[in-house]
DNA sequence: ACCTGAACACCGTTCAAGT
DNA sequence: ACCTGAACACCGTTCAAGT
């Protein structure tokens, strides 16, 4: 059963040695602190890529954590805090590893593809990530900063980083959202009558190549804001 | 009070001769059916705009309408399904009034702004309209068709309509999040030392227009994505 | 300091009873 | 068909009691 798999992961009994046969913990503080920032978040990335976001609530972290909910408050103020957190985390996930080693342009597609793809897989934590300060967020300001050195060193221009990585990141965000569309979003149904222009343009979509549609428009958008990035380079490396 | 706007404008008194005086309704078929979906959608927009998100629950909007929460799922079928009709009717209030009366490019201009300012006002929705069918969405439908025919006229191929639609919508949705982050969204606070390029990015913004950070973000986005929609027309009208 | 267990103030949704 | 009112199975969060 998966869930068993979640309390081995997790569970405390390997580490505690007064409840190894699994008796419940006593109430009272543990020798050894129980939770942390980083079994917590783990415990939650676990959790939610088993169960989805929609299994996923204290009650349920803390089952398996083998905690009670309210231990949770003892380490975080708010579920919102905890989905910060594993925002932060999965940020950690995102290939960066084409800048300093790789062409700029070929870097920033790997970044913006990774990128897209990791937080379509996590697509609840996207409106967080858009509002969400990186005082906080260490993992995220390590990933922005390497973004913005990589294109500082391409030669853009400092007054151009912080528009032209909002807007990518924009479409990044827009565009993990689109990828979890249902092939047939576009389907008019009995109201092809009334969108002629539309409902030729869903049946007259190039199929050739295979692609899915979400990543067509994705390659497309990223092109199109690669090539205005590389617009606004100067110096020597432009 | 605010409050009390709502249910003048939404309760029943008015319609209703049994209870005029405000006495509780008895069980039992009204005479007129108190509900529909569109005074449903629209006391859900009213409240929404006077009380935000975060306020909304089928019992604040059973309270607006003066009816019991459970009355409403004899119209609605969930929570979902009413913000599903919220969705299609803000669509409405998007701008595609360019489109036949001016230019290809000024009209995308014109709707794009104002597609990304509605679904700022109502970003919890973003996640919802980036995945929902056109079909039972008519509004919406109604809105591609306008677009699809307007890049059409202006020589954009029937192949790349789809792509360069979804690629647009996507950069819009994602920016209509951003602009809801916090002016300080990127300071770097103690972390600056450990992320010198972006810090410094952040500080070299061209702030001589006073405009929002959001909105010089979305402009580069969007022109570099209208620069990539232009490429592609062909045609007498290219 | 950090756990348990009981409790609080909600949620969205279901359903029998009523007209 | 369409309302009310009671009930259900949850939520996230708080807090006293315990060590």
């Amino acid at each position: 059963m998966v869930y068993s798999g979640l309390l081995t992961l997790f569970g405390r009994s390997h580490r505690m040695t007064d409840d190894a046969r699994g008796e419940p913990r006593r109430a009272g503080r543990p020798l050894e602190s129980v939770l942390s920032r980083a079994r917590i978040t783990t415990a939650a990335l676990a959790l939610i890529t088993i169960e989805g976001y929609g299994g996923f609530t204290m009650s349920s972290l803390a089952r398996t954590l083998q905690v009670a909910p309210s231990a949770l408050y003892n380490h975080v103020s708010s579920k919102h805090e905890v989905l910060q957190w594993l925002e932060d985390h999965v940020m950690t996930m995102v290939d960066v590893s084409g800048f300093g080693s790789e062409p700029w342009d070929v870097a920033v597609r790997r970044w913006a593809w990774s990128y897209r793809d990791v937080f379509a897989r996590h697509a609840p934590l996207v409106p967080l990530v858009a509002v969400l300060p990186v005082t906080g967020a260490p993992e995220t300001l390590r990933m922005y900063e390497t973004i913005a050195a990589g294109l500082a060193g391409a030669g853009v221009p400092v007054e151009s980083l912080i528009p032209a990585i909002v807007a990518v990141e924009s479409f990044i965000f827009g565009s993990a959202l689109d990828a979890n569309a249902p092939a047939d979003i576009f389907d008019t149904g009995d109201l092809a009558d009334s969108s002629p222009t539309f409902t030729a343009a869903v049946l007259g979509q190039d199929r050739s190549t295979g692609e899915r549609p979400a990543d067509v428009a994705f390659r497309f958008g990223l092109e199109a804001l690669l090539a205005a990035v590389a617009a606004t380079r100067r110096g020597p490396d432009a």
